[in-house]
DNA sequence: GAAAATGATGCAACCGGTTTCAGATCCCTG
DNA sequence: CAGGGATCTGAAACCGGTTGCATCATTTTC
């Protein structure tokens, strides 16, 4: 395919050793038969074999990126701030994408460690413990995001999603709702969502507000599923006058809901997501949210694994991140409290 | 790390040669022998070094995907549908974003083909001309998507930009629009949006209606920009009473203008996008688009290269996709033509 | 000016697999 | 029971780099 540093040194009656030096510490090597070298790699279109290179230095300049799914434009978000961050530090990535399975995970979790990646960032906690047991036995580094884990020896960056559940039901209920429906990812699925929930329910809580089971609602994140799930509480004999999604695809969807039940988002109904899309700001009316900081905390796991992979790091390093709430039209006081 | 060929063989009394069998033709290895090497592969918890097999058999089984940007969520769609396919058929993917910079582009091919990718799916022509030669002369298979290019020996999976512009202006001549605006990506950077504005002159040209391009603006593709470039279309003198807009992230920013200038989308603006994003029909009102198969199109882009790899076809494959244009309430007549 | 230190390069082993080739073993046939 | 083919396995070369060590030339030092 392309010459090898072994033809090239035949060529210019010079060892490998010294061209690999050339490439690697060329500070080694005689200026002069260094240009020669330099000149030599040019002119004969030399590309570096990262398989061979890799195989000895045990070192491939790759890092796995482990999603859900890479559509909910929240992830690639995230994965931007990641490649980016990457790029700068002059890593690849290498993505898998596992659609919530465990099972999918693990198996990709494989396939990045046949390639040999350096390390992994795993968008979205939990992995099954077997997984993180095995990468910890193996030495691979690996960060978690998205979700801060128990165990304190992991490093993450993360935020609280507790604390944004909370934050965006409390506003609610100031603002004087009482019967608050939430739509959210399954629990079993995602334990970010299941915190945000429990998040609602402490704010529920803290206001002796009962909150009613059958007025929360799990879904896939997707706006079709928000719309649905939107429907069927806005068809109930006695719907809430707010409801909390569990991101801003599903308050899409919801928004859509209401619209088609005649009702005005932020008058009739108040509708709240999860994650300030760019585009959240700008739909009609703009949506109440919790801003997450996605692209930052990519960034920020890639640069602590590219730490921890160049430095050796045996530390654990922590990021929490904060949230916003992000106040806007989606939101307002229930109907009859105006009315009152 | 883990575990070799070599060190297992010494434990289980085979050569590697054996246990590389078992690996890749087991119906050479004796039964029994086998049986003892599998089971000696699993309790050992044996992990293949890609590296070193991709060294030999010089496969990775990993294909470059370079895309402009993540963020944009169409192209997180087809990246899914590349994704999926590209898994299905046992291969990863490395993922390169170049931000619309062919520089950048063409230090990812570079980086591509040191870690040896078996083939590159390039999101968005145009490709630098001496990127296309180079992965020629070094026999990479690619393939192209979104664009179909010119020269007739590269293997493409895309759809007519021109067409799709053509209809949806098409479109809004019908209804009686004759002062049609555009907000479209930079050309320079992005010969697809070139090509819908093309298709979007030519509907004009058909209808002898004289295109105004003080009406044309070039912007990024993000919701803030089409909110700006449509600001700006509605404060002019003699403001359009359609906007077709060059994807639907525009479109929304422009919807969102719309109501800031005190219109009623559908009634006394039009406007339209492009790629029909899953929340695009859920958006108030929902938005008249061109609908493209993006995750159709990156999983026969998977597959057309896929092939290639693996079967070494020479004849350059070509696929046009069908695209829909989605009439939705974001558009109507122009509100004189109303009155007349 | 000899000894020691420094600099530049090559040799050869190694990374962890694959594959060709040849030899050993086994089975079948006449 | 010799001969021939089929089946199974190992030795060794190879893929394309890196690196420890040895060698030899060149300075530096006293």
């Amino acid at each position: 395919m392309t010459i090898t540093i072994a033809e090239l040194g035949k060529i210019l009656g010079v060892s490998r050793s010294t061209i690999s030096r050339v490439l690697n510490n060329p500070e080694l090597v005689k200026t002069e038969t260094r240009e020669k070298i330099v000149r030599g790699l040019r002119e004969h279109n030399y590309v570096y074999n990262a398989l061979a290179g890799g195989l000895t230095k045990k070192r491939t300049s790759t890092i796995g990126v482990m999603l859900p799914t890479i559509t909910n434009p929240v992830f690639a978000l995230s994965t931007k701030g990641i490649q980016e961050a990457a790029a700068e530090r002059g890593y690849s990535i290498l993505l898998g994408s596992h659609n919530y399975s465990g099972d999918t995970e693990a198996e990709l979790v494989r396939v990045f460690q046949e390639k040999r990646v350096d390390g992994i960032i795993f968008n979205g906690y939990p992995i099954k413990q077997e997984t993180v047991d095995y990468l910890d036995r193996l030495k691979i580094p690996y960060v978690i995001t998205w979700e801060k884990p128990e165990n304190p020896d992991i490093p993450f960056v993360a935020f609280d999603n507790a604390k944004g559940g909370f934050n965006v039901a409390n506003y609610l209920l100031c603002l004087g709702h009482r019967r608050i429906g939430m739509i959210t990812a399954h629990f079993k699925i995602s334990t970010r969502a299941y915190k945000r929930y429990l998040g609602f329910r402490a704010a529920l809580e803290q206001m002796n507000v009962p909150c009613d089971e059958s007025l929360v609602i799990q879904k896939d994140y997707t706006v079709m599923e928000g719309r649905e799930a939107a429907s069927r509480l806005l068809a109930g004999s006695d719907p809430p006058t707010a409801i909390v999604c569990g991101n801003d695809l599903l308050a899409m969807g919801a928004m859509a809901a209401a619209k088609e039940a005649g009702l005005t988002v932020g008058k009739d109904l108040s509708i709240t997501g999860f994650d300030d899309l760019e585009m959240s700001s700008t739909l009609n009316p703009p949506l109440t949210t919790v801003r997450i900081p996605a692209c930052q905390m990519g960034k920020k796991a890639a640069e602590l694994l590219v730490d921890t992979i160049e430095k050796g790091t045996r530390i654990a390093q922590h990021y929490l991140l904060e949230t916003d709430l992000i106040i806007r039209g989606s939101t307002g006081p229930p109907k009859n409290s105006q009315e009152r």
